[in-house]
DNA sequence: TATTGTTATACTCTATAACTATA
DNA sequence: TATAGTTATAGAGTATAACAATA
């Protein structure tokens, strides 16, 4: 079990086009993630400033920069995570004008529970891949975001020199 | 070039982890989506609304099953998508209380333009893989699909026997 | 003057609850 | 009674534009 498909005989080529085998794909990690922050109140975008705050503590600025969204928007995103005790706003000591966001133990645990969940989701998800298969995967996938990276001028794993 | 990732020696073992390298292309693959869409003037759950109508013409109650939405917002959803244009409403001739759903010609031409596009961008981003990496990590892909779907109760590709 | 952040406004998207019309 | 759909309401999330405070 778990090689059923890899049983399949030359003759059963059925297989979905490179393109649609992609996009499923990401649609279906895209909705664990979906379902896994729900069950804790939180949406994609409210998991992703907590993600985002776990190694970090940007002003509002940056954090618009980081998770593409404009700055009111920004704003909004923290105040209702700050209305929930998530997060915490202080005043930036180094210019009078910034915010510095950062999480509060509450959001720490929260976002800690949630990513462990969705990694569990996405692990079993992997296990129904022989060794062999996972292995070859993830190599691939790998070598899929370095290109793309690079396209867009960044480096996935720049020189440690 | 195109094989940078593939001359990486074999000390050189920087690789994501498999949940990590899973979620980020997941990523890439639905900002593509949301790209593309928002170049139309679409959100993701418009496009997914014109996708499902390119062969079905249901009813309200099953568009919201498909899109796994309340009756509510599917009214809602299929209001606005009318008011531009891109779907039409009718009473359903078999029952007095459902309405049958539609794409227009307008709707019709720009899920088919949103979708090509779409498309495009998935092949140009599977095109940085050597033509091996391509047919593997199709396969691979396909296998976690169906085991996937299996999973839930689904047959990916059902016997035609 | 330029930048940082907030606020006012407007729209999409979503759900719950109440309602109308039909079965 | 039960089902199909709409509407009222409420809230998250997003952007643009106008604003205050600071640089």
């Amino acid at each position: 079990m778990g090689r059923k498909s890899a049983d399949r005989t030359a003759e059963d080529t059925s297989e979905l086009s490179p393109v649609d085998g992609l996009a499923q794909l990401s649609f279906v990690v895209h909705r664990m993630l979906e379902r896994r922050a729900a069950e804790h109140d939180l949406s994609i975008i409210q998991t992703r400033l907590l993600g985002v705050l776990r190694d970090r503590h940007p002003t509002i600025n940056e954090l618009g920069k980081l998770l593409g969204l404009d700055k009111s928007s920004t704003s909004g995103l923290v105040e209702r995570a700050e209305r929930r005790g998530l997060v915490a706003r202080s005043p930036s000591p180094a210019d009078g004008r910034s915010v510095l966001v950062s999480l509060t133990d509450a959001g720490r645990s929260l976002v800690s529970d949630a990513s462990s969940q969705f990694t569990a989701d996405v692990s079993a998800l992997l296990d129904r891949l022989s060794q062999h298969d996972r292995r070859a995967l993830t190599t691939i996938v790998t070598r899929l975001l370095v290109a793309h990276a690079a396209d867009q001028g960044i480096e996935l794993f720049p020189e440690t020199r």
